[in-house]
DNA sequence: CCTTCTTCGTGGCAATACGCAACTAACTTC
DNA sequence: GAAGTTAGTTGCGTATTGCCACGAAGAAGG
């Protein structure tokens, strides 16, 4: 026992570093990716990492706006949807010391994605996620981070409207099936699909818009207004 | 801007105390209950809080073991369930300066709970949780992270067997029903109930054991050794 | 103009699951 | 041994699901 620090003054506890990391997800060449930046100074100097950033108190008004600055500034990417996914604690993670991290999920369409060099990386690429991870071996415990994001996204595909997070604004019925089956990875049943997202409705046909190709026109919907994610009934 | 921040050292950064805070639930009087502590120190003395206390990173490995060894020096209580609920960061949450916590779920079962008075707080008592709160007005943001973790687990229930972690090493498959009932506030059709009960097998009878009373004994069961928590198939 | 090709969107079952309620079982009490 | 109470199972009408097929709507090509 140190004796002394169960007697210390609250402002004497040890204060760690704290930061946010951010898995982005996005949907491209059929499968899941994530965003990584090849990190530029040590430690872990050239392993790649979550995108992820330090919190400004004065500026940040909690956490979820950290993680947006964070992706603004490091990925150039603003406003797509973001989900506290779990702090991590670990005394190792970090070999400098101790450093805790809140990390967050965000998801965001595949076009309109302008890469940034950030000051901390010389690097940044999209990696496709296999299984429920990416083939290099990430920075600190960043994998454990990454499985756990891709885990937890899965799962609550199964039940909510998400995906449409992956969606540009306006998109048919069967490219949301898509989306759905890519992340399942099961193909799904078009009229169930269908018959779902009627009932929930939290979607509305965009009027007079179609999808024209060399056969039937489709028509497409949007996001109704005022509207996030929905939760089904059941799965879907 | 001020200029200098993203100029300094990693050391330099603000670094805010990091405290775990624990939503601990039971099962009393036929409902929910909450165990929370009067503070007995500023700010919001006097006021009703969650059980919490500031991390020993040199004696906690990680963050759940940090809520664990809380549990056990505030509130007596030892090894039950435990779950991350979400880490809050917001810069005003604390009148003394940015802190940050991770807050966490903790289920027990109703009995064996020996409450001892922790050194911060006058006062420990279960309090009953009406809707997704409860009556008194909570230091901090702590109502938030209650209503937090109510909402969590109630979703929970619905498709897990989570209820288990509140029951008595042996209980009958009538008394799991009705802790279901009691947590998600509706009547369940038994002949239901048992089918996905037994279609999930994570139960075994306990052999030649039976609840006895003036009526029909009823077989007592336990969860089946090595098993945690089991995710549905549908809602329950 | 008519045939072919492709994707869209809906409709039609058979099989399964669900909700509801009755029924039997087992044990105590009077 | 009749009554009362809770345990545990069974049966059945109805809703939901899974699966597949059919018609619709356009482009392309002869």
């Amino acid at each position: 026992m140190t004796g002394n620090r169960d007697m210390t003054a609250e402002t004497d506890f040890l204060r760690p570093l704290v930061t946010v990391d951010v898995v982005i997800l996005t949907l491209k060449d059929g499968g899941l990716q994530t965003l990584l930046m090849k990190r530029a100074a040590e430690p872990f100097r050239g392993d790649w990492a979550l995108v992820g950033g330090y919190i400004h108190p004065e500026e940040d008004d909690d956490l979820e706006a950290a993680a947006r600055r964070i992706l603004g500034v490091k990925a150039g990417i603003a406003a797509p949807y973001v989900e506290q996914l779990q702090g991590f604690g670990d005394r190792r993670r970090d070999p400098r010391g101790w450093t805790v991290t809140f990390a967050y999920v965000a998801l965001i369409a595949s076009e309109g994605m302008m890469l940034s060099k950030g000051a901390n990386a010389d690097s940044v690429a999209w990696w496709p996620v296999a299984g429920s991870g990416v083939e290099p071996a990430l920075a600190f415990d960043h994998t454990r981070i990454l499985a756990a994001a891709v885990t937890r996204i899965r799962n609550k595909v199964e039940y909510t409207s998400l995906p449409v997070h992956l969606m540009p604004p306006c998109f048919t019925l069967t490219d949301l099936q898509r989306v759905y089956e890519q992340i399942l990875g099961r193909p799904m049943d078009k009229s169930q699909f269908r018959r779902r997202i009627a009932e929930a409705e939290f979607l509305e046909a965009v009027p007079g818009e179609f999808r024209l190709a060399s056969n039937r026109p489709a028509q497409l919907y949007r996001i109704r207004a005022g509207l996030s994610t929905i939760f089904f009934d059941r799965t879907i």
